[in-house]
DNA sequence: TTTAACTATGACGTAATTTGTCACTATTAT
DNA sequence: ATAATAGTGACAAATTACGTCATAGTTAAA
């Protein structure tokens, strides 16, 4: 093999081990201790960032937690990996540190002239739109931590109206409209939840024995939250740009059926104590929507409105 | 400079430069013409997807738009990158070709064990969550494309109501809530408008003359949208979990001012023809939030409030 | 304290490779 | 035709790469 390509293959392994003896390379590329000592100096210069150490357990070991290997990127990737990390730049708050505008720069410096102009050109004619919010995160990378390692949290919590420390195992987090929630089996109620991250007024590891999670992540999700509680049955009509409104939220995709002129209908089982929230999110539907199904659900809104009927009368009428 | 080193260097520069000759090479690296070519027919034997063409205007080029640069990640980047990319995987419409699955397995497979591991366990358990939408916006590279070459396009749209030609020259394209839409100025109405990109039934160049609007992006669509229009004065107060529903609207961003309590209130001028969105929204909001200015609104509120009242009243009386 | 496992450097001769030069061929736009 | 390109082959000279051996330094562990 010619000098040029042991270099580079070597480039490759030395990022793949990240912890190698100089004997080792010897073997793996077949040349002599001394050459690969000369190769290794050789990489030094060429920038890859090598440490080695002396002594029994030393070795050579690249720095930085650095360095994939050289990637090739078509101009499409090229340009699709640069837009999904543009993409990321509304949050304010993110699990992992970003350096994500000296990536950027990296990035785009690598790249030649005519692809530099494409995006140059494009950066400020695509955006992928976020709510700010300003309500910050700040446990997110903890949070997600304790969801890989499967350890609980000591966190003490802000709820609506109360605040108070719990144990939670978490399972996840995910960012929605701006905010990041995180799914986690809360100790102290003994079933899975879901707790706005900004509420969190502090994330310890606690001692606690962890419960066997390791199957369940994000994506067990819908079945273990749909099951519990007390439920009751459910239909709504709605209009074509009703079916578009609940589109975009989560929870009702489940649920929604439509038909072949856009209009459609909402159908299935909820929990009952979160009757009062389904009848303000219905209220907020206006005319494109119409509950059936439950009474008490066409109650809670007959409620609301007329409460929010006295809001809006009164003033006026003077 | 060692040969190992030149073809690095060659690598980087052969990217950068998409087009090239034997000559311009051996004077910049200061080796004879020979030796170029030797070391261009091993970088090909690298893999390096070169092509040459003979006679005058000929030379080198690298093939399939690639990108070669031994760009180095940090473990750090690396990831961050590797969930940006996850990020856009719930968008079914993108404007640009997306290989997304396959440069993802790109990324990773060139990947240390050890990041692998890593991407593996936070995969399942970090998300951004999109609404997932039925409509599909196939014109969107078309539209981002005007919008960069800035050439007129004749669309069909559909709005509310009615299906018509006209012609809009984009400025730009954007996402929010699962959709997609493009600010365009509009040669019919003579002035800026958003449209829903799932609504363009066609969208093809048209001859029309461009106006000059380089300078204007989506950066300047905030000023540009505000002005016109037949304005009112608004104000509503808002709870704090008010504020928090209105904080992921952005047309209320701006409006928006928040006490040191949490509570907050929404001020401003807004278009009249806004009306009944805004009724809509208001209601929506519920409890939460209380118009006190125009009167206009606060009709139209107590309006729907009256319709919605009639639609819950009727069948539950019996 | 010794030993073994590491890195690190220098010197040197031989082997291998790289390089430039020169003499060609082939293709193509002008 | 001419000039500008790529592409090949051969050969000698220059350079580099390689292995071996000698030697030294560091450090963890026995």
């Amino acid at each position: 093999m010619s000098k040029s390509k042991r270099l580079m293959e070597m480039i490759i392994a030395v990022n793949r081990k990240r912890r190698f003896t100089v004997k080792e390379l010897a073997i793996e590329f077949d040349v002599s201790t001394r050459t690969i000592l000369r190769d290794l100096q050789e990489l030094s210069e060429l920038g890859v960032p090598l440490y080695s150490e002396v002594g029994p357990h030393g070795g050579y070991r690249i720095l930085q937690e650095r360095l994939l290997p050289p990637i090739a990127f078509t101009e499409r990737e090229a340009v699709a990996v640069f837009f999904a990390v543009q993409a990321l730049r509304h949050y304010s708050s993110l699990p992992f540190e970003t350096e994500t505008s000296a990536m950027l720069n990296k990035f785009y410096n690598f790249m030649p002239e005519d692809v530099r102009n494409r995006i140059d050109q494009m950066r400020d004619r695509v955006d992928f739109v976020t709510p700010v919010r300003q309500a910050q995160s700040p446990h997110l990378s903890v949070l997600l931590d304790a969801a890989i390692r499967q350890i609980v949290l000591l966190v003490e919590y802000v709820s609506q109206r109360q605040r108070g420390m719990r144990e939670i195992q978490p399972i996840g987090i995910f960012t929605q409209d701006g905010l990041w929630y995180c799914w986690a089996y809360c100790l102290l109620r003994k079933t899975y939840r879901v707790f706005r991250c900004d509420r969190f007024e502090s994330a310890v590891p606690s001692d606690s024995q962890p419960l066997d999670l390791q199957h369940i992540d994000l994506g067990s999700k819908d079945q273990l939250t749909r099951s519990a509680d007390d439920c009751v049955y459910f239909h709504a009509e709605l209009s074509a740009e009703g079916v578009e409104a609940c589109e975009a939220e989560p929870w009702s995709v489940p649920l929604l059926h439509v038909r072949s002129d856009g209009t459609g209908w909402l159908e299935g089982n909820v929990a009952r104590k979160d009757i009062s929230y389904f009848a303000s999110y219905f209220v907020g539907l206006g005319r494109e929507a119409a509950v059936q199904q439950p009474k008490e659900l066409r109650t809670a809104i007959r409620q609301l409105l007329s409460d929010l009927m006295v809001r809006y009368m009164d003033k006026d009428a003077e």
